[in-house]
RNA sequence: GCCGACGUAGCUCAGGGGUAGAGCGUUUCCUUGGUAAGGAAGAGGUCACGGGUUCAAUUCCCGUCGUUGGCUCCA
């Protein structure tokens, strides 16, 4: 007999090789109905695996995250077999589950796959999934997999097996399907009722970019027909919610061929919109002790050369502007870093005046690789909401968490509340890619381990994601379709210091260097509003909204008395403009609220003669007459409630 | 940079070997309106660009540029 032990501490005891599945009949009928996967002291197992030891059963059905896992790994099997069979003499390379659906690596020779093929995979699929074939797990031998492969002359698979250890090696069968893997499977393939190529893609085998180029086909499954339905609604709900269409229809940036790739154009919108996100930001920094300054777009690069940064990135920057007569060399600047520390050598310091906190709106120009540009997610040139703090060792922990708590005020005020804190370190096995001390970089990651702790930040520490001079803590947010990028940015950096010969006087009397914090809030404006834009499907926060109101007189008659209610508002701060036009306010109307306008406000000869305004929230309805003087309240209540001002934490 | 897709009016898009269409917007006129589209007429396009095939290319083929989904990269 062995005791199984369940998620809530019941314990059963059954004879051995029971299965999962015979447990979660015993439990209930529903529940064997339901199970798709398992857990068996913390490995995935599958529900016909049988049990011989005492342990922690888990049972997963389609509603655990572990069961969709073996849902769309089990379906990336299935497609991988309608690819198989659909295109005789494709190579197989892996196919996992992902965060919404899988994807099947193949290399498939001379054939190109397009979107005008997925009808046929998807049909071919569904035929197999009716199938109801069973999933069945079999250990082979080394020798045996290496030869199965070998035939086929899959050198991937070989590849794959090669690195494993003989009686590790397990082959799944399904129908007349067999695959190298390692396990976790539905019970069988009649469960997968919705079946859906989403796209294609290249993909280098292993990621690495020197090796052969695969076509990775996406899909996703169901065990519902009406699942795959709503998910596909979901993603056209995204697509609206994408700040390329938002920015277009709400005439906040453009991009234009004839300027370059990459390079954002913001139209008078726009522009209104970063300039009060700057002043949001340059208040709260200067109550947190921040200094202005200011450098140009172009530096020596000679000055990169000492940074660090042509070393690592000279290649793959913007090549050297060349004076015409000197011939002098110059970089379009990739980063203000450079700069403040020579801001911070114009004068020498004494311990007494640290910390040093130099910020500046930087727009810096890199050189990204063409297939990277995204929107104002992914740009060539962009303007950093940069700053560096200079201070000394024994500041570093205070510094570094002042900057965390203005970094979480700033994604709070914005509504920003599902980021995910993640903090960069070194990969361990490539040292060569960073510069400086190994002391130092211990240092440094045990400063941001400690003060995100002490904030108490739920982070994830990401090996190898650190930035060549030091490890960073980044605040990384979703954008509608789900991929992450990164917003925030704190950064210790004991290399630069050193690179420039920057000190300070100790109370010794003897120099002694300085550390330097880099930060970034918002990260980019470009980035930020881009992100904001998808976070809010385009309806920003009242206080950032270019128009918060458009007045619609309800005929030409009441265009004057419009003009007074905007001029009243204007001196009340509220920015409001007239829709003066031909038309009736029913269309008027409609195109306020298409536009995103948050207020609507409708005069005609009732507000004339009462001296009041009806007013209409966006998405909201009719609000009722009001004054000028209720409605100013009114606006300047929401901005209060969502608009906290920064409590600096300096003495 | 690599693999795939896409590029037609200001915007959203249809079409297709015989040099172009819709809706919205824009312009003019009529209408002076009360909480999500009032009516009429007009203007607007080297069908991204450059080659090739063809009697004929916006359409088919090749290349370039741009956009896009991924991959690699991201100071």
């Amino acid at each position: 007999m062995i005791e199984i032990t369940l998620p809530d501490g019941k314990v059963l005891e059954y004879a051995s090789g029971i299965t999962p599945y015979e447990v979660a009949r015993d439990i209930s009928e529903g529940l064997a109905r339901n199970v798709i996967s398992a857990s068996f002291n913390g490995n995935t197992v599958e529900t016909v695996t049988p049990l011989k030891e005492d342990g922690a059963l888990v049972l997963y059905t389609w509603n655990d995250e572990a069961g969709k896992k073996a849902f769309w790994h089990s379906s990336s099997h299935v497609l991988a077999q309608a690819l198989e069979e659909l295109y005789p003499g494709v190579k197989l390379t892996i196919g996992p589950a992902i965060e919404n659906g899988f994807y099947y690596d193949v290399d498939f020779g001379e054939h190109t796959v397009s979107e005008k093929d997925f009808d046929a995979i998807e049909k071919k699929a569904l035929e197999i999934a009716r199938g109801k074939h069973d999933f069945k797990m079999r250990e082979v031998s080394k020798a045996d997999a290496l030869a199965h492969y070998k035939e086929e002359g899959n050198d991937f698979k070989v590849e794959l097996i090669e690195n494993l250890q003989d009686g590790d090696i397990t082959f799944c069968d399904h129908s007349t399907f067999t695959d190298l893997c390692r396990g976790g499977h539905i019970p069988n393939t009649g469960i997968i009722k919705a079946f859906k190529v989403l796209n294609v893609a290249g993909a280098y085998w292993r990621g690495d970019e020197n090796r052969p180029q695969l076509t990775r086909v996406y899909g996703i499954s169901f065990p519902k027909q009406k699942d795959l339905k709503e998910y596909l609604e979901l993603l056209e709900e995204a697509k609206k919610r994408d700040h390329r269409k938002l920015g277009k229809e709400l005439e906040l940036f453009t991009f234009s061929q004839r300027v370059g790739q990459g390079l954002p154009l913001w139209l008078p919108k726009g522009a209104a919109l970063r300039e009060r996100l700057e002043n949001f930001l340059k208040q709260a920094q200067k109550k947190a002790g921040y200094e202005m300054v200011v450098s140009p777009h172009i530096g020596q690069k000679e000055l990169y050369v000492t940074s660090g940064h042509y070393a690592k990135y000279g290649e793959d920057s913007f090549q050297p502007i060349h004076t015409p007569k000197e011939d002098e060399e110059f970089l379009l600047k990739p980063m203000n870093c450079p700069h403040h520390c020579e801001i911070y050598r114009a004068r020498p310091f004494s311990y007494r005046e640290l910390p040093k906190r130099y910020a500046e709106f930087g727009t810096v120009y890199r050189y990204e690789q063409s297939g990277e540009l995204h929107g104002l997610t992914r740009v060539r040139g962009f303007t950093q909401d940069d700053a560096h703090i200079f201070c000394t060792n024994d500041q570093l922990d205070a510094e570094f968490k002042n900057v965390i708590d203005l970094s979480l005020y700033v994604l709070g005020s914005l509504g920003f509340e599902n980021f995910r804190a993640q903090v960069s370190v070194r990969d361990p096995e490539n040292p060569e890619k960073y510069i400086g001390s190994s002391d130092n970089w211990d240092k440094a990651e045990q400063a941001i381990i400690n003060a995100a702790t002490e904030k108490g930040l739920d982070f994830v520490i990401e090996p190898g994601e650190a930035a060549f001079y030091g490890p960073k803590l980044d605040f990384m947010v979703r954008d509608a379709l789900g991929r992450q990028w990164q917003l925030g940015t704190i950064q210790v950096d004991y290399n630069l210091p050193e690179r420039f010969d920057l000190t300070y006087k100790g109370s010794d009397n003897e120099l002694h260097r300085p550390v330097m914090i880099h930060r970034a809030p918002f990260g980019s404006m470009e980035r930020f509003v881009a992100l904001l834009l998808e976070h809010t499907g385009g309806n920003l926060p009242l206080w950032l909204v270019p128009e918060q109101a458009i007045l619609l007189p309800v005929s030409e008659k009441h265009e004057k008395y419009a003009e007074k209610v905007l001029n009243s508002l204007e001196n009340r701060e509220i920015r409001a403009l007239v829709d003066a036009r031909s038309e009736t306010v029913g269309k008027k109307i409609r195109e306020a609220e298409l536009a995103k306008y948050p207020f609507m406000i409708i005069v005609g000869d009732q507000e004339a003669e009462e001296g009041k305004i009806s007013v209409r929230r966006h998405g909201g309805g009719d609000l009722g007459s009001l004054t000028v003087e209720a409605f100013a309240d009114l606006i300047q209540k929401e901005i209060n409630s969502t608009l906290k001002t920064f409590e600096s934490k300096l003495n």
